[in-house]
Formats: structure tokens, C-alpha cells, sequence
DNA sequence: TATTGTTATACTCTATAACTATA
DNA sequence: TATAGTTATAGAGTATAACAATA
């Protein structure tokens, strides 16, 4: 998987990690453009799933992305009958996003996938050494 | 450094590791950035240093980097005085790549910022810990 | 016919601007 | 004046095509 770099390069965690985590990001988008999906939905699925109802503007601040693409992103989602809009009861401006029914069973299938293709990752690791791996990036995430 | 995510995806292995990783990245780039480099040219000059000379299309290759984008790269590193484009000997049509005194000099200057950059970025984690942190990703690296 | 270096071109992603309708 | 959603536009990064010189 790693590129026939020099040598002092490929043995730096810097570059290690990058190199895994680009490795991983590739197969879980594998497995999730198989389901029809991009990580860019899951994010809003999870987010609309977690703070329903929850306007646009909101999934766009706290997914970081920006306005436009949210728009493309949710106008997807519906059409496949996921989430819906709905019109803000107080704030013409708005619109509120539900999650539907067939958005509930498909996050579920999409967060079994997840589970599946995240364990078979870091199934070279023990069990100990995946909680200790799981620890370090915690910790790595907090500084 | 998170974003305000669903909690049950922050707490995802897969998430901690390209948000870690995004992150060390950044925080990379940023780095060689005040030196006036991109990621790209470290991996050009270390592969001059490993190789030389070394003809453009073997670096193309060896970094997965398409050839349109070595020309820019090796104008650039030429133009500071790193590198020296040199006829090849046997074959006209080729170009040996050479590393310059002032490139050895620059790359022992950015390794040494690399250094302390991971450094720091380790820091939360004893040394113990980072050792464990980097076994893991050679394991994770090779599967 | 294939390959080297190069230039030109296209495509995707990300980011910004600008518009409308409200607040 | 500011904000929500949307459309349109611009830019960076990445990938492909095509070319002249040479193998």
C-alpha cells in the first residue's frame, strides 16, 4: 500500500500515518459508494439523525462544509427518501430537516457497514493493541 | 479540533484516525509552508537525495504524482537552486535530476523542522505510547 | 510503436459571491 | 442590517490528451 518511498520517509509516523489513514478513508468510501453513498452523507444522516429537527444552516456550521454543498448533499438525501423538509413553524426563511423512516433503516445498514470495514481494518491489531491504538487517538484528538 | 459531531461517530476509530491525521497534516503543511514548500517538493527532493540522478519519469512513478505535475514541481525546486536538470547521458530524450549543495543543505533543514513538527505533535503521548502508536501503524500499513 | 518531457485541456472539490425572501 | 436557502462563479488540485523529439 505504501509507495516505493526512501526509506528514512516510509519509517517516519508522520508520514505512517497519513498513509493509513488515506488507506482507510479510501476502503470506507469504497464500502460506502457501494451502498450509492458519499461520507459526506453519512455526516448529514448522522447529524439530522442526532438533532432532528435541524435546519440547514446548522448541519452546514457543525459539519464544517459549506452551504452549497449542503444543499446538493440534502436535495440527495430526499430524492432517495431519506430526510425530508419541512417548512420552519416560526422562520419563513427555514426549513427544518426530519429524518423518514426509510433514512432510519439505511443508517442502519450504513453504520453496520461501518462496523464491518472498521474491524476488518484493525484486524492485524489485538484486541489490546486496538484499545490501545483507539487510546492514543483519543488522546492525539484532545491536544 | 473535532467538530461538534454525533457523539457515537466521534468515538469511531475510523473518524479519531483521519481527523488525527487531517490534523497532523495541517499542522505539517503549515510548517514547510513558512519554509516556502509543498509536501510534493519534500517528497521530489528526498527521492533526488536517495536516487540521483534520477530521471522525472522514475519520480512520477515512484510518488504517484502524474508527470504534468514533476515538470512544475522540478521547475520550482530547480529555480530556488536545489535541483539541476542535466542532459542524460545515453538517452536524449531523458533529463537526470541532480541535488545541488544548497539542496542538501535546505532538505537537512526540513527534516529537521519535520522532526520537531511530529515532535510536538506526539507529545500527548509518553514514549512508551508512542512507540506502541507507531508498531501499530506499521502493522496497519502492511496488511 | 513506445517513451520522455512538455503544454494544453478537462474534471472534481472546495470556496466565494450574489440573489431572494424573510428576520 | 443580518440570516436562510439557493444559484452561479471562481479557484485549487488532480487526471487526461496531445505534441515534438527520440528510442
Amino acid at each position: 500500500m505504501i509507495l516505493n518511498m526512501p526509506n528514512p520517509l516510509t519509517q517516519n509516523t508522520g508520514f505512517l500515518l497519513a498513509s493509513v489513514a488515506a488507506h482507510a478513508s479510501k476502503t470506507y468510501e469504497a464500502a460506502l459508494a457501494e451502498l450509492g453513498f458519499h461520507p459526506h452523507h453519512i455526516g448529514v444522516l448522522e447529524l439530522v439523525a442526532a438533532q432532528q429537527p435541524i435546519v440547514q444552516s446548522r448541519i452546514a456550521e457543525q459539519l464544517g462544509i459549506f452551504k452549497p454543498v449542503i444543499v446538493t448533499l440534502v436535495n440527495e438525501l430526499e430524492a432517495k427518501g431519506l430526510i425530508k423538509r419541512h417548512p420552519h413553524p416560526t422562520d419563513k426563511r427555514a426549513l427544518e430537516i426530519h429524518l423518514l423512516p426509510k433514512g432510519i433503516k439505511t443508517l442502519d445498514k450504513i453504520r453496520q457497514t461501518s462496523t464491518t470495514t472498521l474491524a476488518q481494518f484493525l484486524s492485524p491489531l489485538s484486541k489490546t493493541e486496538q484499545q490501545q491504538f483507539h487510546a492514543s487517538l483519543t488522546k492525539l484528538s484532545k491536544a
